[in-house]
DNA sequence: ATATCATTTCTATTTTTAACGAAATGAAAA
DNA sequence: TTTTCATTTCGTTAAAAATAGAAATGATAT
């Protein structure tokens, strides 16, 4: 139990991941939409997303040729409320209120098919 | 602000750490304290404590000649939803029984008097 | 003033983490 | 079935974190 408390926090212990999961609040998004707005390496965003996906916070499934990522819509208590907690925290951050705009914008179509 | 909220789940995201929260949420210990509760070297113990001070989450204040740590009484919007949220979870952990058993057992002056 | 002693800082070592490019995977399209 | 392409896994590198012992600190007590 304390392993599993260690576990999200730890998966929550990085920007980058906690600004996937502040866009995830908001919209389902594929790795190529977050590669996008992050500016990371596509097998970095990967690996931050099985370290969410390990903590239990998200989800993935197949929409096509695309893996989609949302919030674990069936989470444990541990992570329901850290799910919450952090839905109510830095609403006012800017960073997180751009990712917000740029998740709008982002076209997977045309994101990745080059 | 998302610069600090990475600061306070990083500090959160130590099993030790996480330990150290817990009892402090129930009593007021010393370096020494705690470090007989958790089986590290001083120096550790003392690097953890400052890694939860840095963040917000910890005080300290002088009591004769042992340094005392206590809960932040005075913490901002972000501290204080975390140390809300910490304290309700993993209340039924064994570990954190434990070690609040030990805190109400510790004596400083048996600790640290060689 | 000096000694004592709890704690912190410094130094070093080991482990963990973040990052990327290249290769592997696996499903969909041609 | 072969190609295409989004994603994951692998291998590597660099940076950060956890740990402990030794030395420094700083306040209390003698």
């Amino acid at each position: 139990m304390l392993e599993k408390q260690e576990k999200i926090f730890k998966a929550l212990s990085d920007s980058n991941r906690i600004r996937i999961i502040k866009m995830l609040q908001k919209k389902s998004l594929c790795v190529c939409e977050i590669k996008d707005i992050l500016k990371l390496a596509t097998s970095t965003v990967s690996k931050h997303l099985s370290i969410l996906r390990e903590a239990g916070l998200i989800v993935d499934w197949k929409d096509g040729k695309w893996i989609n990522y949302k919030i674990n819509p069936e989470p444990d208590a541990l992570v329901s409320n850290a799910l919450l907690y952090i839905q109510l925290q830095i609403e006012d951050d800017e960073t997180v209120k751009n990712d917000r705009k740029l998740t709008c914008c982002v076209d997977r179509n045309k994101l990745c098919c080059t």
